[in-house]
DNA sequence: TTCTACATTATAATAGTTCTAAACTGTTGA
DNA sequence: TCAACAGTTTAGAACTATTATAATGTAGAA
């Protein structure tokens, strides 16, 4: 819970310029405690619910990819016709409910700790992710 | 490793009529000892080397999905521009090499069991899958 | 204020995938 | 045996998420 002028900080520190675009981006995303999961299109409905100023599809993508960039969102490996933004950016996991097509954070703390008992030489882990594919009961 | 003859009925038996161009793409799929991963890219090339009867694209697309529906292919979920499939059915996990854009497996016992402590209420688990990203070290 | 590099934008292009509808074929049963 | 039918293949169009282009606008520095 930042207001303006803290992602105006927030943005000129990590080398991006604070345009009006991205403060408003920055106010959708990081403005509640909650985190949470999002498409570029969820996104974009937003923009456009809460602005009269328009945002171009362009700039949305952008944004979005500076911000993964700069390690303020991250991007969450399920298979689909579009990508999955998480602007949790902590280690943690997800439930990915297949009939309502709903990511679901999963806890670090609630997943034991994930071994990994091979290699594979020259390469090195960057991240290590549990999908939970859930369906109705 | 199965014969044509093995593959009509492995068809037939699924309710697939075992078309020429069906039989063929279980050739490409089946017809060896180690599994893989594959694009619908990599196998319309394998398709092409291996044969002078084409398959239209079309075609490739309704049986990779028909196979999967069948449970005889799995669909990997990574991020990505295009779908992976896996002719490894069996419960496994993934190393995901960011670099060369390649999956590897990763038997399901070097993985250390991955313990999920919750859970959905009204769902049920389905699959929990690992991945692991890896770069250029 | 002026300059410049960075950013935004509309729009076109790209690429994977799905749809369409016509032609073709495996299977059934008279 | 073979006509009928449902399932399958096909070329090509359509669709959709995403990226590229290139002109215009703007933040920040000097
Ligand atoms: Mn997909
Ligand atoms: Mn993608
Ligand atoms: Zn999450
Ligand atoms: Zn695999």
């Amino acid at each position: 819970m930042l207001n303006n002028s803290n992602y105006i900080d927030k943005l000129r520190s990590s080398g991006l310029r604070p345009t009006k675009q991205r403060i408003k981006i920055c106010e959708i995303l990081f403005d509640t405690d909650k985190t949470f999961h999002f498409t570029i299109n969820d996104l974009v409905k937003k923009i456009s619910k809460t602005t009269n100023d328009k945002i171009s599809l362009a700039t949305v993508y952008n944004t979005v990819h500076a911000f993964k960039k700069k390690g303020y969102l991250k991007e969450i490996p399920i298979n689909s016709d579009q990508s999955y933004f998480d602007t949790n950016t902590s280690h943690h996991h997800h439930f990915y409910d297949e009939n309502q097509k709903d990511l679901i954070d999963i806890d670090d703390a609630d997943v034991g700790p994930v071994k990994i008992n091979t290699r594979i030489p020259g390469k090195k882990i960057k991240s290590v992710e549990v999908l939970v594919k859930v369906e109705d009961a």
